[in-house]
DNA sequence: CCAAAAGTGTTTATGATACACCCATGT
DNA sequence: ACATGGGTGTATCATAAACACTTTTGG
């Protein structure tokens, strides 16, 4: 027996919405849309779900598919069901948040879309269906989230600078951090392992080079310890 | 066109985790099922979306149409989606969490199911589907999201005492609380307004009645303020 | 008058914030 | 030698935590 037999169901959809952070602050990566409906308008990379795949998979598929991009960090954010939010009928979409280092992120549009590029968040250009809100609120999760969970070192590449770091909280905060009290309440939490490299070919005092102990940070997390800056 | 025409669509439905404070702590709400699968077995109320309402309508609408509760705090947890979740085939479910005053919340039990009782969240009976998994998921997000967000009120009647809040608070947490700090700081947030009466009819002194400010904390939120216990 | 919860301040400890200079490197 | 960001410590302030007794009411 079918769970609803004779009963109409809704499509159901996944739209990522991948951020990274950029020149010009925030960025979302967007494709120009190929085909109807809105045909040469910038929207978040997804699409439909396979009946034999689970919703985090047809995220990933539908992004390496639309963007080339693979081993991402992923989560869902939430799903969008008003009625109209699509003029082709109804359709339900959940919707993921990914986070990426732009510089180490190679993108590859696919056939089904004139283009792929980032986009500062501030600067949005018209969104294809309910994007814009889409986005938004996986805004508001980045920046909620990040203050509580190391979000922080998904933006930028495995070995990275306290500079960097900061400056990813600056601009996911929006609000400049004190140096020198960044520095000490991040090596606190003792996350951070230095790895004896250092940063050379900078035009200035070469800086250390630290990565995320993932390991670790599982460890305390069970311990009851709390991510907090 | 339709957006995948001959596409085959997972069915859709909602489920609530509805939660109040009971003399055991922490309950949630479920029915016992009358049909297949899993009949006899208790599970979340919920059920399919209609195709020409939204998600929340349709969590609204089931809650009603099963336990009897309108008017209830509603929120969207998460969306579950794994495969194999449904034994009758795929079956996508966007969950919700609610919270409610017990005492003041009325249950009649549908013709579809026959019964629906409040169960302690540390013993529950066995249920079906992965409505375990969900109820886990809503757990977390409540004992997350209570020390951000004024969610505690949601459990109590409209006017409460303070002891009664602090109870929320310690039932959620799972943790004692100082009885002045807890008073301190959450009259200091300026969000509760002493109604100037008093609860009687206690076998001690008569406690104060306080009502939450909803419309002063929206306009603190707009201004920047965060709640914080 | 007894039981039961209501209500109330102060001290201490901890963590957050503000702040300025010298150092190392590449050009 | 100069421009650029790297790296470091201390004093002050604000918030959190610990803690015990008197008051009021109903039975």
């Amino acid at each position: 027996m079918s769970p609803d037999h004779d009963h109409p169901r809704p499509a159901l959809t996944v739209d990522c919405v991948v951020f990274a952070i950029g020149d010009d602050g925030l960025e979302v990566l967007l494709i120009e849309r190929d085909h109807e409906p809105f045909a040469g308008s910038w929207a978040l990379p997804g699409g439909f779900v396979e009946m034999d795949e689970n919703l985090e998979s047809a995220a990933r598929r539908e992004l390496e598919e639309e963007t080339g991009l693979t081993d991402v960090f992923l989560e869902q954010l939430y799903t969008f069901g008003a009625t109209d939010r699509d003029p082709r009928g109804r359709v339900v979409s959940v919707a993921y948040y990914a986070l990426v280092d732009r510089a180490h992120a190679h993108l590859a549009a696919d056939s089904d879309a004139a283009a792929v590029d980032w986009h500062s968040v501030a600067a949005l250009p018209g969104l294809a269906f309910d994007h814009r809100e889409i986005v938004a609120a996986a805004h508001e999760r980045l920046r909620g989230k990040v203050r509580y969970a190391p979000l922080g070192f998904e933006l930028l590449p495995r070995h990275f600078t306290l500079t960097q770091l900061q400056r990813i909280y600056e601009v996911i905060l929006d609000s400049a951090l004190d140096k020198r009290n960044f520095r000490r309440k991040i090596l606190a939490m003792g996350l951070l392992v230095d790895t004896g490299k250092l940063q050379r070919g900078v035009a200035h005092r070469a800086p250390r080079l630290y990565r995320f102990d993932r390991r670790r940070y599982k460890q305390l997390e069970r311990d009851g310890f709390s991510f907090w800056l």
